[in-house]
Order: structure tokens, then C-alpha cells, then sequence
DNA sequence: ATGAAAGCGCTAACAG
DNA sequence: CTGTTAGCGCTTTCAT
């Protein structure tokens, strides 16, 4: 069917910022200043233009516009482990909230490999991301971190360094909770659990506020690094089966784990060799998921404000791009909290065996 | 004018294609012509060349290459919901193989809502994406799909459309399978669960599947949409106290979910107002989540392979991007199968009452 | 084998 | 208030 002579052209290719200009009859800067909203355009032509828009079903082209402006509204986000249910959800509300001023993320998942978290990083400065967002960071790369400074502004939500702004709950203040609840129910023989792929600067504060209270109260703290659901474990730096820490009269009876993941990891490793959960072994992890919450699973664990975190480090990072935040990098702490569930209670008995 | 015409850079700025050309001492055509690897530049001059880009540490900006190519080397992935674990584990993988051919993938959460899969569209179209891979799809709009028709490329991993091209299991064969199941283990009054925010064509095939085996067999199959953790849910189109359907006599009991984390939450539901898994209740699961295998959630579901979903769509969305795939949209089936674990058993005896 | 030149579509001074 | 003009940094013919 023929259309009319003076339609909408075919359209083979997308329609630009002339086509549009000479649809309404005015100059491309003048449909560019209507396009950005900028105050001084008659009302009059302001209409021609946006009619012609609509007509012509233009939509400028961000590349062009990114390469003038020379950057983007992409904002990187720099994530530990998508599968890990704490980054998803944190995923999740960071893309919201970008979204909500106008960035768009762009994820990059360094499974806790500081290798593919440099290539990672080089993809995201190789798009021309405004910003890059840390979910985790490994810190290995001296020369990452020089680079980045000179590049894009870094906001580390969840994870500290000393040269970007930092949004984080008080690590240490969420260990001292978690090994507080369990020297109050009795236990004097705690571990602290981490997962090397995800050690980062988090664990170590975490680590530290365990290690505290712990002191302070006249209990010891084993340290365990285990991969799931490997058999062995790094006990106390000492490669050895997992269960050894949890056997004999000097096992522990208490584990602090430093995220849920691996804390529910090492539940289901109680549920496979016999240690039952919390009558022999009681466990606290760190983050809250989703999944702690189930009534079959009911972890004891500190709750981080994921949403707040994602939102003001999204807020962070947007007032620095736009430089309406300037100078030394900027420390905000928001609350942790213990949330009690069913997999903390008192130590067995002494004399008492595992799984009897 | 040519904006810095000679002299050493002023160091300010990253470094252009020109800069190296001068420092060099050749055209920038030929910069070009090396960092993009083409044939017929003499070893000296590529020496020179290369020597010059990494004195000056330069890195082509994508930015402008991608402005006069007309096209990024990024690929949009629409999700579901990042929080539910499958899709968080496909995005990896997804993100992986986009990596490893060379795409960088930019990820949009829709929640399931189709407004914000709208929305999330548009972004990734203003964004140029070279193609677009539907992890899940709402498929509302008509208009949506003429403009993704004609724009760029679309793959469907894990739902279907027939207007692109399709990766995806056999959702009706997934459907049998676990139907069969419950009928074999002695189940006669059924239930397909889905969550009306994940609903799509796949759910749709896995209820068909059910519904065919259950009739084969001479079973009921009670339709059950339910937005957990919601005390009401729409059974058989009308909305009732979720328990409605596991009380009386003409109670269900194997319940099929469309996906694990349904399932998940319909355990959680039965611990809570005591219905025993697998006593009182059957279920059996889809998508084989992580979480499923847990000793203490042991779902009996159908498995997706994730990663071969990831890795072939990604091959066919690049193949198609590239050129090499014309013509009609391509379906690739991959296989499923039930993983059997401990949510399901022979249905309680009749007369038996529910966690009695 | 290399260079010159013409844009890609847009923004941002600067004139008028 | 609107138009003119000069690039952003790169790829890509087309000459040489």
C-alpha cells in the first residue's frame, strides 16, 4: 500500500539529528537544545521539533553523544559472585537505584579471582564507564588502584579501601555481635570461617572484631579457610579434614562464618557427617540472604541493610561523577544488627560426643 | 585544525589514535591498521607501532570506534529476577561465554514486570546492544517486538518466542517427567504451582506436559498461582487460603512447581503450617538450583543444564550478530532430566490427615 | 605498504 | 532565541 508522499521517510536507516532538523525546518543545534531540555527555546519551535521527533520516531544516538561528551552513564559494578545470593540481591537494588538516576549497570563477575577481576576492570575502562561500583574487591593490583584513581571515581559499598568512598556496615562491630551471641550462650571454643574466594577486606574487620571479644572474654578463636564442599580445610594454617576442628575434647563448639554462604555451607557439611546443628555445633553467619530465613535452614546471622547499602553507595558514586562531591574519599557506616534464628544455642555438655 | 598538530602530549588527556601515529612517525591509518590486526603492514612499521602504544599507553577509544562502526560489541541480557538463583547462575555463566566471545554483557532486571521489561528495552536499545538475550520474557508488547524485530537480534535462553531465536529444554518433556514421578510414587490429586511475576511460555509448555501425563493416567491437576510468602493464592482461578488446597479429602498431594523456587517456598509454606515433605506432601521442583541439593531442602526436581543453555545461546546470538546465522529463527533443544531426592514419597494413605 | 580525507551523529561554544 | 562551526577519536574507502 502506498503511503503518503510527504510521510514518514522509509526509514532504511535510523533517523539523526538532521533529519529531524530539516523535518521541523530549523538547525540541528536548535532540535540538540530541545532534546537536552535546555531553558531558552520558544515554545513554538519547541513543538515543531518535537513533533518532527515523533513523527520520525528519532531517538538520539548515545554513542554520539558519548564520544562528544566523552563519557558515558554507564556505571561498573564490580561483583564477587552473582550465585552468592547477598550479591545478587545487592545486583539488584544497585541496578535499581542507577537506574533511578539515570545510569545503567554493567555488571562484571571476578568469581573472587583477582586475575578476572583486572580483566574485568580493563573491560569496564575500555567502555568508558562513568564510575565503577565495588560489590567486592580483591585489591591485589597496585598498579589497578593507580590507574583507577586517575580514571573514574570507585565507590566501595560492602568492602573498604582507603582511596575511594567507602559505604559499609561496621564489619567489626558485626563480629564482636556474632561472637558476643555465642560466648553468651556458653562457648568458649570458637572458629571463624571465611571462604578464600571471597576473603576480602570485610572478613579481615570481621575477623578482628571476633578475634576482640573473643580475647576479652577468655575464649579462643580457630581459623578456618575451606572451600565447599572440599573435605579438607585450612585449620589454624594447617591443611586437614574439616572435621578434625569439630572432634576431640579441644574441638569447637562455635563457629562464626563470615557470610552465610559459608555458614550454610558448613551446615550442610554438619548435616552429611553427623554434627548436628546447633545441638552439637552452633553456627553465625554474615549477611542475612534470603535463604537464612527458611525455617529448615533458620541461620542465626548479622543482618546487613543490603537496600541502604545499594542505594547510598549508588548515591555516592553519582554526586562524584557529577562533582558535586569533591575532595578526600568519603566513610559512610550504616547499622548491622544480630537477627537470632535456630542454629545458635548453648554448647554441648562437656564429656558430650558429637552426633551421640 | 588538528588539535594537538605536534609537540610531545601534553599528558593530560589519554592518548590518541594520533599521538601514537606521530610518536610513531606514521599515519594514523596505519595505528588503525595495526591494533585491529590486518594483513600488509610490514613488520617494521608494526614494530614501530606497537612500541609507540605501549610508551604511550594507549587504548583505542570504544567509544568512537563503536560510533563509526554503528554498532557495540555489548550484549543486552534481560532477567527475570537476579535474585532467584537460577537466573543469577545463568546470568554468570551468560556473562562468561559473552566474554569469552568477545561481548561484554549488560544485564536488565525486570521483576517480572513487564513495565519495567519495557523500560529496561529501551535502555539497552539507546544503548546500542548488539543483540539482546531473553533470559525470560513477558512478551506483553506487540510494539516491542516489531522494534526488537527490525532493530537487532534476540535469543530466547530458557523461554520461547517464535519470532527469534531459541535455546532452550524441552518444557513439556520437564513436565512429564516430574509428572510422571508423583503419578508413579501413587499421587492422584496433583497441582501445577507457578508465581504469576515468573510466568512466561515456558511455564506454560511445563503445565501442558503435566496436565497431558496427568490425563493419561487419570489424575487431577489443581492450578495453583501463588505469590509466596502470601497467605492466599488463586487456586483453580479462584483466590483461597493457599492451605484450601491440601485440606479435606480432595486434598492434592504431589505438587509440581515450575520452578525450585516456588517449590522452596512451598516447603517453607508446608513447615510453617505443619504439612510434613514429603509425609504429607510431595513436590517436586524445576531448574535444579544449587539450593535444592542442600541435605535439608533435598528437592526432587527437573534439571536445566545451566551452562549449556548459557554457552549455546551465546553461540547463537554471536553467529547471528556476525552474520554467519541468517535466515529463519533457530530452535535448540537441550535435555532434561529429574533429579530424584527426598521431597517426594507414596502419598499418605486416604483417611490419613495431614501432619497428623 | 602507507597516507589523505571523509565522515559516524552529536554537543558546545560562539555568532548573529 | 536560533544558526554556524568545529570537533570527539576512530574506521574506511581510495589514492599513491
Amino acid at each position: 500500500m502506498a503511503r503518503r508522499a510527504d510521510g514518514p521517510p522509509p526509514a532504511r536507516r535510523p533517523p539523526t539529528i538532521l533529519d529531524v532538523a530539516s523535518r521541523a525546518g530549523v538547525s540541528k543545534s536548535t532540535v540538540s537544545n530541545v532534546i537536552r531540555g535546555v531553558v531558552g527555546v520558544s515554545e513554538d519551535t519547541r513543538r515543531k521539533v518535537e513533533s518532527a521527533v515523533k513523527q520520525l520516531r528519532y531517538r538520539p544516538n548515545i554513542l554520539a553523544r558519548q564520544l562528544v561528551q566523552q563519557r558515558t552513564n554507564i556505571l561498573g559494578v564490580v561483583v564477587g559472585d552473582l550465585a552468592n545470593p547477598f550479591f545478587a540481591e545487592m545486583a539488584k537494588s544497585v541496578e535499581r537505584y542507577a537506574a533511578a538516576r539515570g545510569y545503567t549497570a554493567m555488571f562484571c563477575n571476578t568469581e573472587g579471582d583477582s586475575a578476572s577481576e583486572l580483566a574485568g576492570i580493563e573491560l569496564l575502562l575500555a567502555q568508558r564507564v562513568a564510575g565503577i561500583v565495588f560489590l567486592a574487591f580483591s585489591g591485589e593490583s597496585r598498579a589497578m588502584r593507580e590507574t583507577l584513581q586517575h580514571h573514574v571515581p570507585a565507590v566501595f559499598v560492602s568492602c573498604h579501601e582507603d582511596w575511594g568512598d567507602v559505604v559499609a556496615v561496621d564489619d567489626d562491630l558485626g563480629g564482636r555481635l556474632a561472637t558476643q551471641h555465642l560466648i553468651q550462650a556458653g562457648h568458649t571454643r570458637l572458629a571463624f570461617l571465611s571462604i578464600p574466594e571471597l576473603w576480602d577486606s570485610s572478613d579481615l574487620a570481621r575477623y578482628d572484631g571476633c578475634v576482640d571479644e573473643a580475647q576479652a572474654a577468655g575464649a579462643t578463636v580457630t581459623r578456618i579457610s575451606w572451600s565447599p564442599p572440599a573435605d579438607v580445610a585450612e585449620i589454624d594454617g594447617a591443611a586437614r579434614d574439616l572435621r578434625y576442628a569439630f572432634d576431640g575434647p579441644a574441638r569447637v563448639t562455635g563457629v562464626f562464618a563470615s557470610n552465610d554462604v559459608a555458614a550454610v555451607d558448613l551446615m550442610e557439611f554438619g548435616d552429611r557427617v553427623g554434627l548436628r546443628v546447633p545441638a552439637d555445633l552452633s553456627i553465625v553467619g554474615f549477611d542475612d540472604v534470603p535463604m537464612a530465613g527458611l525455617a529448615r535452614i533458620a541461620l542465626t546471622t548479622v543482618a546487613q541493610p543490603r537496600d541502604e547499602l545499594a542505594r547510598r553507595g549508588i548515591d555516592t558514586i553519582v554526586e562524584r561523577i557529577e562533582g558535586r562531591l569533591i575532595g578526600k574519599p568519603r566513610t559512610t557506616l550504616v547499622g548491622v544488627k544480630l537477627v537470632e534464628r535456630s542454629s545458635t544455642s548453648a554448647p554441648p555438655a562437656d564429656g558430650f560426643r558429637p552426633g551421640g
